[in-house]
DNA sequence: ATAACAGTTGAGTAAATTTTCAACTGTTGC
DNA sequence: GCAACAGTTGAAAATTTACTCAACTGTTAT
């Protein structure tokens, strides 16, 4: 039950039958955190770039700066954060590391998001 | 071709052959951007506990705040962000605006961002 | 051993983002 | 009309994030 003292929202509950059920119908709290987390490592343009890169073709970290105009360490510090979101894996090999995907279903997610977002364009 | 006095990128181009085939096929910078921002909208967990509550049952701004324990000002602002994205439209019923979901296939991205997750858990 | 280059890392900076706060609009009921 | 409350908005404050810079590690070749 909620009760209405512990409450900072700055009004009253108006429908606390349909607040109640939702909040029993949620995906637990830490889950929603690492949910948001990893939409958090594809929403920006740099990663994105990479993950797309990534699928069409294995890439070392200066081909990965080549392509995309920056600096190694700027690039490095993104794979880092794909690394820790186990979106890319890597190998040594010799004086380089060797970036790919993780898995296949990273890029169904991307082509799920480029329907929306080619669904809703006309729109605006 | 890429020509080596525009680049930034602090090293030699070591496999310009993957680079310039990688190049081609990406998709179009603009396209890429938009589907990162569509990411970065999803990548809060506020808007993900918003969306997730609106999957379960079309809510009220003053019931989104009970829920999540949070001010109305700060629920409208990410409903805003929201509402931008496409993923919600609203309804003004007397003195109360309700949101739902767009459309379905939100969800969907849910769901297999969830997969993923829930697969790579085990190995931290 | 050491020079050369690929890659990583930590600290600092600049920019972007989320929440707070206060003032505002819109609708209902007296 | 006006009081009450739902909701929105803009600006400021607080937090997070991306990139730069410089120093570092690891591998290869001389």
């Amino acid at each position: 039950m909620i009760k209405k003292e512990e409450l900072i929202c700055d009004c009253d509950v108006i429908h606390a039958d349909v607040v109640e059920t939702v909040k029993t119908k949620m995906p637990e709290e830490n889950e929603l955190y690492d949910l948001s987390d990893f939409f958090k490592v594809l929403g920006d343009s740099t990663r994105s770039k990479i993950i797309w890169a990534l699928d069409e073709h294995e890439m070392c970290v200066c081909d990965l700066a080549a392509l995309l105009n920056m600096t190694k360490s700027a690039i490095s510090h993104q794979l880092r954060a794909l690394r820790e979101a186990n979106l890319v894996i890597n190998r040594r090999e010799g004086k380089n590391v060797f970036y790919s995907l993780a898995d296949d279903h990273i890029k169904q997610i991307f082509e799920k998001g480029l329907e929306h977002i080619r669904e809703k364009k006309p729109e605006e």
